[in-house]
DNA sequence: TATGAGATCAACT
DNA sequence: GTTGATCTCATAC
């Protein structure tokens, strides 16, 4: 087996569904700082539930360029949430990052997150953008394959689950959350 | 364990 | 003026 290799701009080129469950079990660090994603939600703007749905604008301008960016938006006035751009340029869909189990940089994380709890360091698109220092300013519209992003492809075939999403009031139905089996560091368990 | 409200702001109608 | 792709804490069982 080969060694975990960095990810490239052109992975993220392809179906969300495809990227998104490639991205269970990748290893993704900001600064150095980071986890192996156990849990995405993937949006299309077919999707009534996507920003993107209901075409461009100023916040979800990301979402309509090149794929391989990061998407940052402010959720409910308080946390920020990291989104992987994703297919071709104006495809207009993206990745929800929602939960990471923490392996790198544990001090700082627990620092920024003012926890201990190892559990609940990232688990949560909230929580993950606060424990990786992630904010609008410092990451909107930055390229995936430079710093300080640092994305590594699994090494192994995880156990993929599928499930409703979360939090969302339209398309409440499409199984489009994906997550690794079994992970004790996913935000809510899969049923 | 489960449910509920408050926090707090940018984008959207 | 309203609404979230959420989290935390308080209160109730």
């Amino acid at each position: 087996m080969a060694k975990a290799q960095k990810l490239k701009a052109g992975f993220f080129a392809r179906s969300v569904h495809q990227v998104a469950r490639e991205l269970i079990g990748a290893t993704l660090l900001v600064d150095g700082v980071g986890g192996v994603i156990v849990e995405v939600e993937a949006y299309h703007h077919t999707d009534p539930a996507a920003h993107s749905f209901g075409g461009m604008t100023e916040r979800n301008a990301v979402m309509f360029g090149p794929p391989g960016y990061a998407y940052v938006y402010r959720s409910y006035g308080i946390h920020w949430c990291l989104n992987f751009a994703c297919e071709q340029e104006g495809s207009a869909s993206a990745i929800l990052i929602r939960a990471l189990e923490p392996t790198e940089g544990l001090a700082a994380m627990r620092r920024r997150r003012g926890l201990k709890d190892e559990r609940l360091l990232c688990s949560g698109p909230g929580r993950l953008a606060q424990a990786l220092g992630i904010t609008r300013e410092k990451h909107n519209g930055k390229r995936l394959d430079r710093a300080p992003f640092e994305i590594f492809g699994r090494e192994s075939k995880p156990e993929i689950v599928a499930g409703p999403r979360i939090g969302i009031s339209k398309a409440v139905e499409l199984p489009w959350r994906y997550g690794m089996n079994g992970s004790r560091y996913v935000s809510k368990k899969f049923v």
